[in-house]
DNA sequence: GAGTCGTGGGG
DNA sequence: TCCCCAAGACT
């Protein structure tokens, strides 16, 4: 969940997960569904499909035991380089060099690397490799990492704070704010599509489908919408609603990725029935239970705000 | 190696 | 308001 991710960002989700899923092998036992509803709004949902498939590898071709060394790790999906790395070190006591944004950091200021992200990977890791000793890893893991998040900040470094102010060759020529040098960004593009709320008569409920488990959302919960992937925007007016509805516009909504701007023109629909077996009617009192990233739930928001149950942070 | 993949908070 | 960035992984 750490992954790119802040504590406090995280901090309801771990606690609801482990409550609901104490041990490896209940994580195993859910349904995929209810692991992306709990996921959802926590973002990079590759994530909770790797979290699950590991659960799984563990809990059937492990014996319910994880690997203890960092090699046996970084095999399960979703355990990357420093994943590994920190659980070897943290759990198991294991001399590997964990290396995390915040260890980059204090790492090209520290031994002055001038090369640019991301191409100074490869020197850190040997810096932090020659760092690294024997003698209580987890913890000298877990103390760079602190050590950058709450002094050797990216902007206005605490240095006269530091334990390691001395050692530090950035800040022997005072250039700590310079550094980890970085390749020159490209400009985010900007996307445009369409999203179609219908919401049925009787109930108030809200027609719901699965998007597919590749790309962008993979696996998430969403009123039908047009194609506004990385290749190409969708569609944007009436013309391409999934189906023939009295539908009138509510609005645009706007989203930020990482990597691209989006904005969809929100339709929205009241109707008797659908002729679709790809969805399903989502009770409007318990819609906030389904797995709908951000993005859905404001789409969701702007074509019926009276719909309580979708508005405010999740909780 | 360079893209792809979310979201929220802080400066 | 805008930009940065956060206990990265995968293709």
């Amino acid at each position: 969940m750490l992954q790119q991710t802040t504590v406090a960002a995280v901090k309801d989700y771990f606690r609801r997960f482990t409550e609901r899923w104490p041990r490896v092998e209940d994580l195993a036992a859910a349904e995929d569904a209810e692991v992306m509803s709990a996921w959802a709004g926590l973002g990079y949902y590759a994530r909770a499909r790797n979290l699950l498939a590991c659960a799984r590898t563990v809990t059937r071709s492990h014996n319910g035991r994880f690997p203890e060394t960092a090699e046996g790790l970084q095999a399960l999906p979703g355990v990357g380089a420093y994943t590994s790395a920190a659980i070897a070190a943290i759990a198991f006591d294991e001399p590997a060099a964990v290396v995390d944004g915040n260890i980059e950091r204090v790492t090209t200021r520290l031994c002055l690397i001038e090369t640019p992200l991301p191409s100074a990977r490869r020197e850190i890791r040997l810096e932090v490799e020659r760092m690294t000793l024997s003698r209580r890893p987890g913890d000298f893991a877990q103390a760079m990492m602190d050590l950058g998040a709450t002094i050797c900040t990216p902007r206005r470094p605490a240095c006269v704070l530091c334990p390691l102010a001395l050692a530090c060759k950035a800040r022997a020529t005072g250039r700590q704010e310079e550094f980890p040098h970085k390749l020159a960004k490209k400009a985010k593009p900007f996307r445009r599509g369409a999203a179609f709320v219908a919401r049925r008569r009787s109930d108030g409920a809200v027609w719901l489908r699965r998007r597919p488990n590749q790309g962008m959302l993979g696996g998430m919960a969403e009123p039908p919408t047009t194609g506004w992937s990385s290749r190409s925007d969708g569609q944007l007016g009436i013309e391409a609603a999934p189906f023939d509805a009295d539908w009138s516009a509510a609005g645009t909504v706007q989203h930020g990725f990482t990597h691209f701007d989006l904005q969809l023109e929100v339709f929205r629909a009241d109707i008797d029935y659908i002729d679709d077996d790809d969805g399903w009617w989502a009770p409007a009192e318990s819609i906030d239970q389904e797995a709908l990233p951000t993005l859905m739930r404001s789409v969701i928001a702007a074509a019926f705000p009276e719909l309580s149950a979708i508005r405010g942070p999740r909780s």
